[in-house]
DNA sequence: TTGAAAGCGCTAACAT
DNA sequence: ATGTTAGCGCTTTCAA
């Protein structure tokens, strides 16, 4: 059985915190291999090439013209190689150099449109520099945690993480130590050796808000995330208030309403915050785009109009918001340049490079649709 | 440089097929190990532990009882591993058991709701059974071409592969050979050593246009995805002529139309629907849900009303198909079941168990909603 | 121009 | 009840 901190074997659970246990790599379930007709070996091309292992090894990386490996030679090697489909084994070269050659990205979002590009971005990035990406879908769960810990050396090279930070805090502090370079999207690890790229979610909530505000409308609503609640850290929520600040109204609890984080969610909330007593709110700024969508359904099924009875604005521009009815004003996040960040960030830090700034927070902008009333 | 096939190095140009060359794994990057501060390694904690390098792994193993190591070791193996934070080496224990614990989800829809569902449970099945799941997203295109190259011996157990598979046939065949198991998404490749988990997509769409001409429809159009277009394999078109067919009507060319799978591409095709000569359908079934929302958009910026002078039918299913004005009919998959069967199948491979059977059809279900004007 | 050999960290068979 | 040892497949230094 896997075990990474104090956790025993299964079968001897009188000293496995059960819930470790019941996660941990079982690899008592992997014993037997079945022989899936052997894979070919660097041995088996030096064997059909004619010439020792260590030559194949040069040949096919590239070393062979400075160790002066004939023409012929090199020929040899590379038809062998080609004949017997020989392709170099991950778990030796990785264990022989001691780096991997692969970057994992870490979300529970999968799924999210918004990091799909994210990561689509990222990927170019690092297979332009040589690296594999690969995606594990987990979160700040229990699932989280286990993946992070499984993170040891001969994993990866470094981590790319992404999504509500604070269970995993604790994990993620132990990463370096371990050898595996971190980059964090969003929220900033308290750990000057964790570089963050975040967007500047405050200021597209003030933008959003802001436009609402200017636009006439002196009761403005907010649609937040219940997950991120009132607490602190909420970004949006803070935009919110800053955008109401500088026009000079007042905070008022009663206009804010969690929900969600789901079409469903949206279409709750509004319903909620329409169901309140005193004078309705005339314009709504929702958390995100596909809560948004589900308040312009709750809208329409209370009879209400939108941009005339309430103007709407979401957050994040996710390519459908541009194809709902009315189309939704929305705040544009620059997704490829988080992800093309994040990667050569993770890279360089891997590379020994000096790393750019611990925390670089990019700029969003406001897509004024016909949600909002404006043209 | 890292050579699977007919490569060479990149310095060395002249024999390299261009378009191998410059996506293949740049190893030359990859040499400088920056000192990370050095991982504990199982020898470190038998030192640690006063014990022999072997007992390390055996209590850490669940090997301890059977090998009759005293409690007494134990503890102090268990705590000094703790004490370093030691994660055993997964190159290492890869190399040495010929197993990686690891299994491969690839998909060119990444950010797809679908996919992430699928892959969720796919995950949670993997998880169930001792596997950790890494996703790469990659699709038919050279870069998944590069991918599956990339997959050798060391790097994973076993691949699920999603989305169209024509270009990459190819590669996947070469894989079992090499040790890799495989699951294919959808469309079988034709080696019964590949099981392949399938949604009948046909029946789907023959429920949704047959329910569009129950409503009494007479011109039902269809808009498919440009990548499929006519050719073969086309089960949504298929479904469509089957219903068609079902119902005596004959099968009009004039009434499809392909275009782009997004919502943009739904909006394009409707109105180039729309502006053909003769007369127009009064009904439209549609290539997925967010082709379907870009039509209801299209539909409702030429100043038609859906359903009444046009009902809509998605497919798929997504969230947002309840919340479009008005819902969206579609035909919901039993995504969950595909990803918990597709891990199972797999595993099954790589175990050893004999597989299920080379394809399993899992049914769909129509969901009806008011763009096609049924209750 | 090529080969031999050491060793990455781990597991497991075989000694004690 | 614990230790020794032989590799897994690869890269890389050193020797020939």
């Amino acid at each position: 059985m896997f075990l990474n901190r104090i956790t025993k074997s299964v079968r001897q659970p009188f000293r496995a915190k059960p819930e470790e246990a019941a996660t941990s790599y079982q690899a008592d379930r992997l014993q037997a291999a079945p022989a899936a007709g052997r894979t070919a070996t660097g041995t088996d091309v030096a064997r059909q090439a004619g010439v020792s292992q260590s030559v194949v090894s040069l040949v096919l990386n590239g070393g062979a013209r400075q160790h002066g490996i004939s023409n012929a030679t090199q020929e040899r090697v590379l038809s062998a190689a080609a004949e017997l489909d020989y392709v170099p084994n991950h778990a030796a070269r990785s264990l022989r150099r001691q780096r991997t050659g692969v970057v994992t990205f870490m979300t529970s979002e999968l799924g999210n449109p918004y990091f799909a590009e994210v990561a689509a971005a990222a990927q170019q990035a690092a297979m332009a520099r040589g690296y594999v990406v690969n995606i594990i879908a987990a979160g700040p769960g229990s699932d989280g945690i286990e993946a992070l810990r499984r993170l040891g050396g001969g994993t990866t090279d470094g981590l790319v993480i992404h999504g509500g930070l604070a269970p995993v805090r604790q994990e993620l502090r132990l990463l370096p130590g371990r050898g595996i370079a971190c980059v964090v999207l969003q929220d900033a690890a308290d750990d000057p050796a964790i570089p963050c790229i975040r967007v500047d979610l405050r200021q597209g909530a003030r933008l959003a808000t802001g436009h609402l505000l200017a636009s006439g409308h002196r009761r403005v609503a907010h649609v937040t995330d219940v997950r991120l609640a009132q607490g602190a850290g909420n970004d949006r929520l803070a935009g919110y208030r800053d955008a109401l600040a500088a026009a000079g109204l007042p905070f008022d609890p009663a206009l804010v309403e969690a929900g969600d984080n789901s079409p469903a969610g949206g279409d709750a909330a509004i319903r909620a915050l329409l169901a309140r007593p005193g004078p309705p709110p005339s314009a709504v700024f929702v958390f995100n785009d596909q809560m948004a969508i589900g308040a312009l359904h709750g809208l329409g099924a209370l009879g209400l109009r939108v941009p005339d009875d309430m103007a709407v604005s979401g957050f994040d521009g996710i390519a459908l918001g541009a194809y709902t009815a009315p189309p939704l004003t929305s705040v544009e996040h620059p997704r490829q340049e988080v992800g093309r960040l994040a990667a050569n960030a993770l890279l360089d830090l891997i590379e020994g490079k000096p790393p750019a700034a611990a925390v670089q927070t990019l700029p969003v902008r406001l897509v004024v649709r016909r949600s909002c009333g404006a043209g």
